[in-house]
DNA sequence: TGAACATATGAATAATCGTTCATATGAAGA
DNA sequence: TCTTCATATGAACGATTATTCATATGTTCA
């Protein structure tokens, strides 16, 4: 009588989310994986800027600015307002703020 | 008498964060932006898995899911146990969850 | 309408990154 | 100690991406 093989807790079936799920969380991560968005976001935490002021502040040029601010848009993390010749951006909702809160507490508490 | 440039809010002086933190923020996020990174993640969301079992759930090489297993340890996002000839890998702690589960939110609740 | 200004876009380049294949390490059992 | 098995490592290739430079779009004001 052949034995069964021994169950072991790793072998539970397992299942993994919807692929399009862990696309999308992996293209919103990635989003906030470059230094030169995380401080752009840093940046409007406390209200609207220019893409002028924002390129001053970072200390880049101002395509380079656009370009991000453009990535920030498409992923929802950022909107403008145009006031005559210029557009104010701004964090388009606080989630911006608690998934740089949730990666900050990983860093600091352990 | 000269006059005043109005002041306008986004000119406010801001400072951003010291470069190390971005820097380490970046990199953190960076870990999760890769979709197979992801899944691991969410397979050891039920418990600690074999490398072996990781690479047969997500029908890749063994080889691929050793070098992100890397990647994730280096971030202390996974730790691994040995027992016998195979390593059981886990979720070191609490904030993998909740920096997906951050990043989930802005994804639905919009 | 035309000049001036703020921002956006496109092409090109350099750097980073994930996967694969081949092979090395290291533990277990005979 | 030798073989087997699970995992790790290294080099190489292909793909993705951030920045730059040049230029286009679009708004304001004379």
């Amino acid at each position: 009588m052949p034995r069964e093989k021994k169950i072991q807790p790793q072998e539970t079936k397992r299942e993994l989310p919807p692929e399009e799920l862990l696309q999308d969380l992996g293209d919103l991560f990635k989003v906030f994986g470059d230094t030169t968005r995380i401080r752009i976001m840093y940046a409007l935490y406390e209200g609207e800027m220019s893409v002028m002021a924002i390129s001053e502040l970072l200390g880049m040029t101002q395509p380079a600015i656009s370009h991000q601010l453009k990535t920030l848009k498409a992923a929802n993390l950022v909107a403008g307002r145009r006031q005559g010749k210029t557009i104010f951006y701004y964090l388009s909702d606080e989630h911006v703020k608690s998934i740089i809160a949730a990666g900050y507490e990983h860093l600091t508490e352990e």
